[in-house]
Formats: C-alpha cells, structure tokens, sequence
DNA sequence: TGACGGTACCGTCAGAGGAT
DNA sequence: ATCCTCTGACGGTACCGTCA
C-alpha cells in the first residue's frame, strides 16, 4: 500500500471510530478537533465534561437525528459538517470558565516581521516566493523586507508619492515572481511597476532604493518594455479582450489562493491554540475531580465510622 | 540500511455562513 | 445576490523512530 493509500485508510477508519463514537457518546463525526478533544478525555479523564462546542454539537446532532431521523449520511455529513469557529468557542469557553484565555483577534502586526511592524501600519502584507514581505501602508506606502536580517537594515521603504486619493480598485499591487530578465517585479497603485534591480544602479528621484547588499527596486512606467509573464493591474471595467479577461481570472485566483492559505495557516493556529487550552482544562479539571474525590472521601469517614463488631 | 508506521505541516478545494 | 472568511477534508512531503 502506498503512502497516501495507508494515510486514507488510517483517515477512513478514523472516521469510521468517530462515528461509531457519534452513536455510542454523541460524539461528532467528521471534525477533527471534537475527535482529537474527545481521544484525549478518554485518555486522561472519561468523567470530564464535554466542551461547550462540543455541548452544542451534540444537542445539535441529537435533535436534528431525532427529529428527522437521519440516516443518510449525507445528509448527516452536511447537518453535522459546520460547528462554531475555534475564536468563538475558545471565547466562549472563556467566558464560561475562569482561567481560559480568549484567542486574541489578531491584529495585522502580528504576523508580520518586526522589522516590517516597526516600519509603519501595514493595511496589506504579502510574502514573495523569495520570502520576502511586501507590506503596503494606507498611504500607498510599499515596504519591502527580507526575513532574517535584523531590524531595520532588511527594510527598504518605498513610499509612493499619490497626487490626491488613488483611484477605486487601483489600491492592487501585483508581485510577479520573477521575470524573464530575472528580476522580480511589484505593480503598485498609479500604473506604475516596481521592479527588482539587480544592478544598484542609481533610482530615479520619485524612489527611495536601498542599496548595499540589499536588492534595489525601481518604479517604472510600465510602458517600458514589460517583461514576459507580467500582468498588469487593471481595473474590470477596463477589460476587453478574452487574454485580459483571462489574466484577470488568473490574477484574481492567485490572489484567493494566497488569502487562502494565509487563512488556513490562521486557522490552524488558532486550532491548535484551542486544543491545548482544552488539554490545560483537562488537567485543570482532573485536579479538581481528583480533590473533589478526596473530599468526598473524608467526608464518608467522618460521617460513618467504622464501629467494631 | 531500507522499509514502514506515525506525526506534523503545508497548500488547495469545497462548502457553510456571515457581511455587505 | 455576491463576496469574503473560516474550516473540514484531502493529497503531498518531510522527518523521526522502530524493526528486520
């Protein structure tokens, strides 16, 4: 069995406990994180309360099987598939329970290099195929910073000059991986392109250029010579022909795939944030148990002492 | 030492649900 | 109605430990 083979199978088994699970305890197929929850009680305490999510999830489940009975698992799968997300159940635990901390909103610095942060309030952050950070500031700002090298020498700010409010839709900026001259390129607002220099030689007086080790970047009108593989910003209505249309579509479906993942790496964080804040209520909740049992205990020998016979 | 199992992480897709 | 965000599911890869 291949790899991928032997990982769906584990899944599919997996999967196929859950439910069983779900019908035994109410549990709920189909998501990971109620099942991971669910594992590590059994492991650690089978007499700890469920989590609130999973509270909900569970009287959702029940009422919807009762009152339809559900048998088809479809349509089991789509009554069960959607649960709260982990911000909000986090924060709701929090408010439930003392000594849970919230799952902070995140705030655009954050994720964001120091020596970017530092720089300026980013409104939009991206990182070339390089690993570089392209941040883009209210005011049409473009930093551009190198992870790895410290504070502010891996920074060059690029500060756009914009004659009185851009244009609608024109706040796009476009990084192109590289072109064909290997140099890589930034569309920024006003039809202009920011593009990687390879030689330092000297900017123009409308760009501030970092120099030294540092890679250089020039804003050029993009009538010069655009380079192969590069698309424009454009806006949609200014669209016509089919290659416009298409290169919109492609441009549009990178910059979903980006959001994308930064959003999946957001959630997985934010998932795992949630599953230790579950494993600390767990053992927060095995101490109590354990003392309650103690007490419980005593109290038993106070109450009825032995008598001898 | 190579095969294998387990785990972690990532990118992408699909779909639900909220926001506008 | 449309767009956007979030998250489960899936496939892929890398890494590590174990075993024959």
């Amino acid at each position: 069995m291949s790899k991928c083979g032997r990982k769906k199978y584990i899944k599919t088994n997996l999967r196929q406990m859950e439910t069983l699970d779900c019908q035994q305890d109410g549990g709920v197929p189909g998501s990971v994180a109620e099942s991971e929850s669910a594992h590590l009680q059994a492991q650690t305490d089978p007499n700890s309360a469920p989590t609130l999510a999973q509270v909900v999830a569970i009287a959702e489940a029940d009422d919807s099987a009762e009152s339809e009975g559900v048998t088809d698992s479809q349509k089991r799968r789509e009554i069960l598939s959607r649960r709260p997300s982990y911000r909000k159940i986090l924060n709701e635990l929090s408010s439930d329970v003392a000594g849970v901390p919230k799952i902070e909103e995140k705030s655009e610095e954050e994720g964001v290099p120091p020596h970017v942060a530092a720089m300026a309030v980013p409104t939009s952050i991206y990182q070339t195929s390089t690993g570089q950070y392209i941040a883009i500031a209210q005011g049409g700002a473009i930093q551009i910073s190198t992870p790895g090298s410290d504070g502010v020498q891996g920074l060059q700010a690029l500060t756009m000059t914009n004659s009185g409010a851009p244009p609608p839709g024109a706040t796009i900026v476009q990084y192109a991986a590289q072109s064909a001259d290997g140099t890589q390129q930034f569309f920024v607002p006003g039809s202009q392109v920011v593009v990687q220099d390879e030689e330092t030689e000297l900017a123009p007086s409308h760009m501030a250029a970092a120099t030294g080790d540092m890679p250089t970047y020039q804003i050029r009108a993009p009538a010069t010579a655009l380079p192969q593989g590069v698309v424009m910003a454009a806006s949609p209505g200014s669209l016509h022909s089919p290659q416009q249309l298409a290169e919109e579509a492609t441009r549009k479906r990178e910059l979903r795939l980006m959001k994308n993942r930064e959003a999946a790496k957001e959630c997985r964080r934010r998932k795992k944030e949630y599953v230790k804040c579950l494993e600390s209520r767990v053992a927060v909740l095995e101490v109590q148990n354990k003392k309650l049992i103690e007490e419980l205990e005593t109290l038993k020998d106070i109450c009825s002492p032995k008598t001898d016979v």
